[in-house]
RNA sequence: GUGAGCAUAGCUCAGUCGGCUAGAGCACCUGGUUGUGGUCCAGGGGGUCGCGGGUUCGAAUCCCGUUGUUCACCCCA
């Protein structure tokens, strides 16, 4: 029998950990440098509680089981009930805005595919408290932060925004039903990926009047500031339209403020298929081959209390380790980790290890990573053993070290080598190499 | 959950009208070149050809099933 990795999972090996750990590193220092602080919950929760949010269809699209007292948990699928739960639990003396975020491992029972598995980790970013357009506009900031962190330009992802208010005032303007607004909503995200015609037969399944039909079919069309502008005309007599429409400007005017507006584009075919959205909704797209959307996120005003919180606005989006990856090896952006940059002592002659083991050990003092050969062998081979290791420089134990005390120091990236005395040079192990 | 393609060494792949002990490159290990690597030379280990069954004198090669994987759908928290 054979043994493998679960269906989609992954096996980290050391390279692949690297990545991995240079990934989740970024969401970190982004999350920290925007002023967010982290948080984490139990890696299974009760099964109730996403039965609460999603009902009992999800519980086929998690893993569950029970303990022995017949209690039933599930793996967690996502981080937003307990978010919710936690925020709910001591709303009243967090101080706000509550500005947190995860990077939490999750599981999902679906069939794998691109940008999808079973096993996975996201980063989740969460301003509650906060109903003002600034937060909302942070938020999108933070993923644009965090894309020009790992180098993707304006030139290489977008970020789509639009408001579900604005959708759901134009929806209202057009006499349609509250009660049909999930159902269009859902209709509405998938439209940028059917044909026209099939977005078509979709819709006019929904029960719609033929006008009403019509204005669905040319909603998406508004892209870009003339699109943006052509919602505004529509919505002028409609009072809370235009208060909308007046919020998502403000959320633009913030991002420019804030230099990254190159970034951003306005784009009615974004509203997330998501039925707890309630204003501003964002999707981040890579624009080579990649069609999946990157992140994506928005403003959600009655989640908490719908899980049994207080009155709590909040914002916020995620991502996962996978597409991240995806968008990087499609620009080619992911980064070399082979090099550990650490130290790599040799010793000329057999007769020196001792003296090997004695530098060693002094640089692993001084929180430096040095390694050595466990082998005596030619200078030739050791050499290839630090190559191998990613050493960034290497240490030669002189043949003359017992009267000499000289070592030579090599940057093993300039190729320029010098020689030393050893106390001299373990008072700064980093000194300059010259010629 | 539905449909289709793929499945040979750690990796990328050769190898089919079914036929001698299944190959290459890279990677890995060993030795050499008796003090300088990433870009030398020689040798070596490693695969029951995803797994199970069937057809056949004979299967990596044909058929069925199964598992994994890829792509799309459902779903997307």
């Amino acid at each position: 029998m054979k043994l493998q990795v679960p269906k989609g999972c992954r096996d980290f090996f050391p390279a692949e950990m690297a990545i991995r750990n240079w990934i989740v590193d970024r969401w970190q220092d982004v999350s920290v440098r925007n002023g967010f602080v982290e948080y984490d919950g139990p890696i299974f929760e009760t099964l109730d509680l996403y039965r609460i949010k999603s009902g009992d269809e999800i519980v086929s699209q998690l893993f569950h089981f029970e303990d022995r007292g017949g209690r039933e948990f599930a793996i967690r699928p996502e981080m937003t009930p307990t978010l919710a739960r936690m925020v709910a639990a001591r709303a009243n003396s967090l101080s706000k805005p509550i500005k947190w975020y995860s990077r939490p491992r999750l599981c999902r029972a679906e069939r794998p595919q691109r940008g999808r598995l079973r096993e996975f980790f996201q980063w989740n970013i969460d301003i509650l408290g906060e109903e003002s357009e600034i937060a909302d506009a942070e938020c999108v900031f933070v993923a644009i932060d965090f894309f020009r962190s790992m180098g993707l330009t304006a030139e290489q992802v977008e970020i789509k925004l639009n408001s579900r208010a604005i959708v759901s005032s134009l929806l209202h303007s057009a006499e349609i039903a509250d009660e049909q607004l999930p159902a269009v909503y859902a209709a509405l995200d998938k439209r940028d990926k059917l044909s026209i015609e099939a977005f078509a037969e979709m819709i006019g399944e929904l029960g719609l009047t033929e006008k009403q039909q019509d204005v669905l079919l040319h909603m998406g069309e508004a892209k870009g500031e003339d699109g943006f502008a052509r919602v505004e005309s529509l919505l002028a007599g409609n009072e809370a339209g235009t208060n909308h429409c007046r919020s998502l400007r403000r959320v633009f005017a913030i991002l420019k403020s804030m230099g990254v507006e190159e970034y951003c584009t306005y784009d009615m075919g974004v509203v997330r298929g998501l039925a707890y959205y309630t204003g501003m909704v964002f999707e981040a797209f890579g624009k080579g081959g990649l069609k999946r959307a990157i992140c994506g996120g928005g403003r959600y005003d009655r989640l908490v209390s719908d899980l049994g919180g207080p009155p709590m606005g909040g914002v916020g989006f995620a991502t996962s380790d996978v597409v991240v990856q995806d968008v990087l090896a499609e620009f080619n952006l992911l980064p070399d980790l082979s090099s550990a940059g650490g130290f790599f002592v040799i010793d000329s002659d057999a007769e020196r290890f001792d003296d090997v083991l004695t530098i060693v050990s002094a640089l692993r003092n001084k929180g430096i990573n040095a390694q050595f050969s466990y082998k005596r062998q030619g200078v030739n081979k050791q050499f290839k053993q630090a190559t191998a290791m990613g050493a960034g420089r290497v240490v030669i134990i002189e043949s003359d070290y017992v009267t000499s005390k000289a070592v030579s120091l090599k940057d093993m990236k300039s190729g320029k080598q010098v020689t030393i005395n050893v106390e001299e040079w373990l008072k700064n192990p980093f000194c300059e190499v010259p010629e």
